[in-house]
DNA sequence: GCATGATCATGC
DNA sequence: GCATGATCATGC
């Protein structure tokens, strides 16, 4: 049985320490007995590696665990992709956003940076199936610098976030808003959720928490953030600059002349998201493959224009399952994610002749009252599935959202509470509330 | 011209 | 095989 050894206030001797873990599980290096007496805590992964693994008290400290190291512990989870290649499951949460403290922060002497400039991070491999103790550390585990080359964006999402905080608007934070370092929901959610002061408005907000971003925690992962060139050539460029750049050698061409100058497919041209394709091509030109964009978890949309400027259709989002949505609540749901997302919207026009060009490129998220309005309309939703699945909110029942098919065709059904076949529907955002959206930006 | 229903290529 | 991003088709 391994026992905690290790010297407290080296990092290399604590990540030696850790590195022990890997290809292991806790159940393979700690004493039977102490994880039968806990494995009660209905599965905490986290809790366990630092008080049985590492021996250190669960507190609620700022200081990082390994205070006298400058270390945060942090445990997290691993998905196979279908490549064989690992992703993180989901976002990693590093602190709780204390909206009180925060309006007289500056970043160097901010919380988040006194306890997570430093985190040790181990990865387990989720499965669903496998039990907590027995999920293995399949990858070594690292030391994350906070300080790295993406440091510029990070620390200007922490200003973003204290700013809004400063304004009295925490109550309208949403992960949107900035690009490695997101607020994140935290806490129970639902109804009976009790709401947190803020300092600048009378308005309770919900608990939120800085995290990385699910797809930046990926990066990390594939090694890939730590030293290898980026988008960002520059770090006084801004995000919004950095991707501009991308896209400005074609603004105002032709869709034909892009496709040609990028060799980009005669079939695929013909295809229904040929716009998304193209727009992709732009972003991961020049090989490298990776860039901020991914890491930042944003949404890439495609606009159509026709004359006039009005967009050709409503915004389609991933589908939902009749027999889930009843049992969802909103803040699980990916069309909430999704309202919390930062979007790139690459936007096409087609003029009086016909011809489509590249028209512009604008980041946008959702403004907080919208994110409202979509919620109306998916709790709607959730109540009218549970009574009849055929009658779901249309496009004249809210200025932002309706419910609408998609599917391969008309026989792609999925099962309803009533216990009948209903085709596939999804989340849309109006065509009306798009073309809002656009004049805007 | 809009709402609504239906469908397609792609990528994993 | 299926979810996803997106557009096509029809009827009023």
């Amino acid at each position: 049985m391994v026992q905690p050894n290790y010297d407290e206030s080296s990092v290399d001797s604590i990540l030696k320490f850790a590195k022990r873990l890997t290809g292991r599980s806790l159940a393979q290096v700690l004493d039977s007995s102490t994880i039968a007496a806990n494995t009660r805590n209905r599965g905490d992964l986290g809790n366990m590696v630092q008080e049985l693994y590492f021996g250190l008290p669960r507190d609620n400290k700022r200081e990082p665990d390994f205070a006298m190291a400058g270390l945060e512990l942090k445990t997290t989870g691993v998905e196979r992709k279908s490549n064989g290649e690992y992703r993180a499951k989901e976002r990693l949460v590093l602190t709780n956003i204390d909206y009180e403290s925060i309006v007289d922060e500056d970043w160097e002497g901010s919380q988040l940076l006194s306890k997570c400039r430093l985190i040790l991070l181990l990865w387990y491999l989720y499965e669903q199936q496998v039990s907590v103790i027995d999920r293995r550390f399949v990858i070594d585990p690292v030391v994350l610098n906070i300080f790295n080359q993406d440091l510029p964006i990070i620390r200007r999402d922490w200003e973003f976030i204290r700013q809004k905080v400063v304004e009295g608007k925490a109550h309208e934070l949403s992960e949107g808003d900035t690009y490695y370092l997101g607020a994140c929901r935290k806490g129970s959610g639902g109804p009976d959720e009790k709401l947190r002061r803020q300092p600048h408005s009378a308005t309770g907000a919900k608990s939120r928490a800085f995290s990385f971003k699910q797809k930046y925690v990926s990066e990390i992962l594939a090694g890939l953030t730590l030293g290898a060139p980026g988008l960002l050539t520059s770090t006084h460029q801004t995000f919004e600059e950095a991707t501009s750049m991308r896209f400005a050698p074609f603004i105002g061409k032709t869709v034909d002349q892009i496709s040609d100058e990028l060799e980009f497919s005669k079939r695929s041209r013909q295809s229904k998201s040929a716009n998304f394709s193209l727009a992709k091509m732009i972003l991961t030109r020049g090989g490298g493959g990776i860039n901020e964009l991914v890491k930042a978890d944003i949404e890439l949309k495609t606009i159509g224009l026709k004359k006039g400027w009005k967009p050709k259709e409503s915004m389609s989002f991933p589908g939902f399952k009749y027999m889930e949505i009843i049992n969802e609540e909103w803040e699980d749901s990916s069309f909430f994610e999704k309202t919390e997302r930062k979007f790139l919207f690459v936007i096409y026009r087609s003029d009086e002749k016909g011809v489509k060009r590249l028209e512009k490129v604008a980041y946008w998220n959702m403004p907080y009252a919208d994110r409202l309005e979509a919620k109306r309309v998916w709790e709607e939703t959730k109540k009218r599935v549970a009574v009849d699945a055929s009658d779901l909110p249309k496009i004249g029942e809210s200025h932002v959202a309706h419910v609408r098919t998609k599917a391969q065709n008309g026989e792609d059904k999925e099962i309803t509470p009533q216990g009948d076949l209903q085709v596939k529907k999804c989340f849309w955002l109006n065509r009306s509330y798009i073309a809002s959206i656009v004049a805007s930006i």
